[in-house]
DNA sequence: TAAAAGATCCGCT
DNA sequence: GCGGATCTTTTAA
């Protein structure tokens, strides 16, 4: 069972637990490679006022109304990219973003993507830094995540004791909405 | 056409 | 802890 045979159910909440300990693994024009875990995430769907999707289709929302295992990447704040994978059926517009990742690949080419002397927990510690650490910006938009250079790769079910489910960072809407989830303990997650 | 807000990060105090 | 950087997308007029 592929982790892309999963993707589809409109239960945003549980796919982005799910999607928890997956890999995201990137990979470059010379053949390096950088990876990790996925080890904070946060759900957003149409139904959320919170969310790109809540107003409709539009040319930048379009695809999270897409089918699911693709990539949404947008712009913000005049600087950062931030990374979601879209999930739920084509038509229903949801995604989870991908808020921090414990690298375990290519530790050393991602260092060098972003400002010097961090330690290995801040390289990708924000959905915008992970961004940064493994060069994905608008290009990557709509990309098929089953294929390189940015792919997803399942892993087996984090169990849900080992999960906090907390609020979200960075809204002003909905603010009060459980959605962010992280593995317990981990010291690679954006904000404890 | 204009204006405001934004799923953030970093450096300085 | 605070503010600046910086520009796309969306919405309203």
């Amino acid at each position: 069972m592929m982790i892309f045979d999963e993707l589809d159910v409109k239960d945003v909440d549980t796919m982005a637990q799910r999607l928890l300990g997956c890999e995201l693994r990137r990979t470059l024009q010379d053949g390096y490679i950088i990876g990790g875990a996925i080890v904070e995430v946060e759900a957003y769907d149409q139904t959320d006022a919170a969310s790109h999707s809540f107003r409709g289709i539009t040319k930048r929302t379009k695809i999270m109304f897409g089918p699911s295992g693709y990539s949404y990447v947008y712009f913000t704040y005049g600087m950062h990219y931030c990374m979601n994978i879209v999930v739920g059926p084509e038509g229903y517009g949801a995604a989870v973003l991908i808020r921090a990742l414990q690298l375990t690949e290519g530790v050393e080419f991602a260092r060098e993507n972003r400002p010097p002397k961090l330690a290995d927990e801040q390289l990708a510690n924000g959905p915008a830094k992970l961004c940064q650490a493994l060069l994905i910006n608008k290009e990557l938009n709509g990309h098929d995540l089953r294929k390189p250079p940015l792919e997803l790769i399942g892993a087996s079910e984090v169990s849900a004791g080992l999960i906090v489910n907390t609020t979200r960072i960075g809204i002003s809407q909905e603010k009060d909405r459980l959605r962010r989830f992280y593995i317990k303990g981990n010291s690679y997650v954006s904000k404890l």
